[in-house]
DNA sequence: GCCCTCTGTGTAAACGATTACATATTTGGG
DNA sequence: CCCAAATATGTAATCGTTTACACAGAGGGC
């Protein structure tokens, strides 16, 4: 492998001023930068990267730590950290981890020296045992807020989304209105949770318990959730779950009781999840700009390794947007023909397989 | 940060005891064992990777360069390929880059001295520019199978997939069945497109080349490619996507025109996207383990590294599976209700927001 | 008792970069 | 014409590891 000292053999010249030249980092004439240049192409040389780091003390890495993420949503959120990652220079050093305490420790501490900071997301992790992470690198919490005031943090409007799907089902004359709650231990869902309480307070409709439903994210439990709303003797009009999995179970189990969506039972979703267009009748749902996500808390990141961590902490959060179909009423039969590829009609460019 | 040196100090030892200890290289006492590891432990030490990979040249890193992947393939590919390189000790590097040739050498060359081997994924690339890349490091292909013999691959088994979803569709009595085949420079489309050919061979058919359409993997291909066949005066009686996309495209098209399937026209994808059970009706496909596809990749990979690159190359790929659903005349109209999680039935627990 | 082999430990030289400091040359103001 | 400042380049220390080599003491076979 070739290293800066063959670079500065073969150009006669020393290990600093290469060094220098490569770096922009002091004066040096033209003629022996565009030599050392020259040099340097034609060789093939590349900084080696651990050394380098070993004397700046920064690896240009960033940290990435996700839980078990399925589909959409871990694409689409490394897309948006990579295009800003690689816009500044900086690498993706990718790592799942169980979302529990040690897990995170450990995944971390593994981290140690390859990276200048990390992005965890723990969405079912309360965020306080994070507090004391054996680190002293920026971190930036996905998804979840941290107790103490330590660490930056960027999550979903979750409350907001929620609320504004609940006032639409309220609006378009639904009284009874169910939800189906996410995990209990996790952040969004609390949250999507809070919002579907306010929605309702503001429309003057007193919360009934039995029409909140507890579940865990998953397609199953939407399709028991409803099962079990359907059994009521005093039936909801409208079923609001915390995510589109399990709305798209509830679709599943009121299919196969023959109830008819949305005359019968008004169904909504949130994260607006690819698949949701795709639904019979298509789901309406709470559109998460997952990219947007990743985005913003590289930027998040990447200022607070510049600023060295001493920061004032932020509290951010990415909006959402209410996408109304045909599970709540809203947009008749149509479904849009795949040619039109304007904004909203993103192709589904699946695989490129 | 508390380096070698301190953990030596405090221990009364040096600090090449202390790496001996760590890295369980060369005789220790018991005793000087234990007592290193309990300082080393307290002191929360945590070698410096950038350190060791100066010293030894390697990183425990390997590097993973991905075309622009949308949903469940990025995702699971990651999946595969993350769980293998932990349990080897080894992290992930992942970096999306441009397909072609410039892309992938730049990413290459910014990886150099980070990593210790790369899986490229470039499905559109013809791989013969990659052979002289600027690397002496080990690469797996993935999804494309270069021209000279100096690198190893991974690719699915497109023909034989192909071949007997095509062979599916003559036995149960079509004989004119069209194609929309994949983007024409995509080595994955080629190998559909020669098992479609294969078994139409195979059942006696001669093929039609006006039953053979062009595409690009998107949804609005298969829409397009759609309509072009129903205008044809003697129409196909099933259509066979080159992926899931394109056959949900086809199947909005047929919609539109009030094509009944199964029963007027088959439709057949590739890739058992989650979203092909979901259709109406389901879509039949032909089901690629991604999951395996990226774990396979990195255990080739760390086979050339540890074999320092010098053992013959391989070509190997990974199996499909054929699932026949409504849209080819199979299963009839049950959907499995989702509660039964049996291996089949994924649940789609699609994000954890 | 001598030599050889182990075991346990320490010393110091790499690895490949950056950079403070030193040195040599040029420039320009008075 | 001289001295200070600016420019261009080189020397060598440094970062945190690993590891070849050296060395000391113990044990055993003869």
């Amino acid at each position: 492998m070739v290293t800066i000292k063959d670079v500065a053999r073969e150009a006669k010249m020393s290990v600093a001023t290469v060094s220098r030249v490569l770096n922009a980092s002091g004066p040096v004439s033209d003629e022996t930068q565009r030599l050392i240049r020259e040099v340097a192409g034609r060789m093939r040389y590349v900084p080696h990267s651990g050394a380098r780091s070993l004397i700046t003390s920064r690896t240009e890495t960033l940290g990435v730590l996700l839980p078990d993420l399925y589909g959409e949503f871990f694409s689409e959120v490394i897309r948006g950290m990579d295009d800003t990652a690689q816009r500044n220079g900086f690498h993706l050093l990718i790592s799942r981890a169980y979302a529990d305490r040690h897990g995170i420790e450990t995944a971390i501490r593994a981290m140690r020296g390859r990276v200048d900071g990390v992005v965890v997301m723990s969405p079912d992790l309360d965020a306080k045992s994070l507090l004391n992470l054996p680190s002293t690198i920026p971190v930036v919490l996905l998804c979840s807020v941290p107790r103490g005031s330590g660490i930056d943090s960027l999550t979903i409007q979750n409350c907001r989304g929620a609320r504004e799907m609940v006032t639409h089902l309220t609006s378009v004359g639904h009284k009874r209105i169910a939800i189906i709650k996410g995990s209990a231990r996790n952040y969004d869902a609390a949250e999507r949770f809070r919002g579907y309480r306010m929605a309702l307070r503001e429309a003057g409709i007193t919360p009934d318990p039995s029409l909140e439903r507890e579940g865990d994210f998953t397609e199953a439990a939407g399709y028991a959730g409803a099962l079990k709303l359907l059994a009521l003797k005093n039936r909801p009009t409208a079923i609001f779950a915390a995510n589109d999995s399990m709305a798209i179970g509830a679709l599943s189990a009121l299919r196969q009781c023959g109830m008819a969506v949305p005359e019968e039972m008004a169904v909504a979703g949130f994260d607006d999840i690819p698949m949701a267009r795709y639904m019979d009748p298509p789901l309406s749902s709470v559109h998460v700009p997952i990219c947007e996500l990743g985005a913003r808390a590289v930027e998040l990141l990447l200022h607070g390794i510049t600023h060295k961590n001493d920061h004032a902490r932020r509290r951010e959060r990415v909006s959402t947007k209410l996408v109304i179909r045909r599970s709540t009423g809203g947009e008749p039969a149509e479904r849009p023909p795949p040619q039109t590829l304007n904004g909203e009609m993103v192709p589904i460019r699946y695989t490129q397989v």
